[in-house]
DNA sequence: TAGATTGTTAATCGATTAACAATC
DNA sequence: TAGATTGTTAATCGATTAACAATC
């Protein structure tokens, strides 16, 4: 039994695809049992983290003894509902579109890509991976027809609000976003936004300074 | 002048490319100065934040008036160091560092993707954006050549730690890597890691509680 | 049983928010 | 000058680390 989410914090829920990564990789080694001090060895991360992480939901190790793999891969998977299909839409088959559309890792953790949708003529109804690419105009009516939980946004930045908003309209329940611009969706409407100048900012920032 | 960076927290320098991008886009619809207050609405940043954030690094603004937004993005942009030019090496062009070898944004934030490497011979020697790919048995010559400073890893899980070590040992300061492991290299190597299954799974996750 | 390791409570650390004096 | 807004100090909040009792 899963204790209730409502106090966990948001940097643990980012920790736990990263341990449920490790525990398959471990598991993939033949490891059945693993202790929160060699698994935090592997992550770079303190075991005390990583206990403390899992106890907001719950009792998953065997005092004195560690955690079971397997057990633990199952549990975290639930806890990330990751045991059920969730399925997405790619909007904008650009470079970074096409590129995510081909990603194999998605399915690996449940998810479905099912619909892709463009702007561009030319792209219309060229496959992708063995999906056909839509015209955006018919977003609403497929992803709909479609059951898509979660849209994917990777149009250029001056057209992504339009599209969060019609995804939003459509039905969808939560967004991740690639394009570079502060979205403004609904309270209830889960937002991710990867923002990839970020991370090249800060590598910049640190070695125009020398040191770690 | 600015202060000295370091005591400055990863939180806020996390947001410094936010500011950036987002002064920017003021810039270009003619405004010339802005206040915190002002700021903070367009990113979704209380005003606070972005007060003490830019106070870290020196006095950009002017009281009762706000900052100026040429002179303030002049100032970010020197202290994130991208007013100088960063060579950039991608390794592994499979279809994400194809995407990232085409990745406009790169340019203009004065990024310089220098080289491009691949294992696959049918890669080898071929053209991407107008840079051709080379055998990866050269990294080592190619990253002194051209004075690469950051290399971008877009290759498999298993072949990442590899290409780090190779990287490294080739003299590279900074590392943004791609591949789902966790990379260990040393100390003065400031690298950065992009788990897209971190945003995935955290969707899922929160769209499985059905509420924010 | 003794040794090992979890789960949890308390202490510490760090980051955000609030308040306000300084000053344009 | 009066109103506005910064920069900074103090208060609060949240997350990590340390310590240890529980127990396998």
């Amino acid at each position: 039994m899963l204790k209730n989410s409502a106090d966990v914090s948001k940097a643990t829920v980012d920790r736990l695809p990263l341990y449920f990564r490790t525990l398959r990789q471990v598991q993939s080694e033949g490891i059945e049992i693993i202790s929160s001090e060699d698994l935090g060895r592997r992550i770079g991360v303190t075991p005390e983290q990583i206990r403390k992480d899992l106890a907001s939901f719950g009792e998953f190790g065997k005092k004195g003894v560690g955690y079971f793999v397997r057990e633990l891969i199952r549990n975290i998977s639930e806890i990330l509902g990751l045991h059920r299909n969730w399925n997405v839409a790619i909007i904008g088959v650009g470079h970074l579109g096409w590129a995510l559309a081909n990603y194999r890792s998605f399915s690996s953790i449940g998810f479905t890509v099912a619909a892709l949708f463009d702007a561009d003529p030319a792209k219309i109804d060229q496959y992708v991976n063995g999906l056909v690419v839509s015209a955006i105009d018919d977003l609403e009516k497929i992803v709909k027809e479609r059951d898509i939980h979660i849209g994917v946004i990777t149009v250029p930045a001056h057209e992504a609000q339009d599209v969060a908003n019609r995804l939003v309209a459509a039905g969808v329940r939560g967004i991740w976003n690639f394009a570079p611009v502060v979205l403004k969706v609904p309270e209830d409407i889960w937002l991710v936004s990867e923002d990839l100048s970020v991370g090249l900012s800060s590598i910049s920032y640190y070695l125009s300074r020398n040191t770690k």
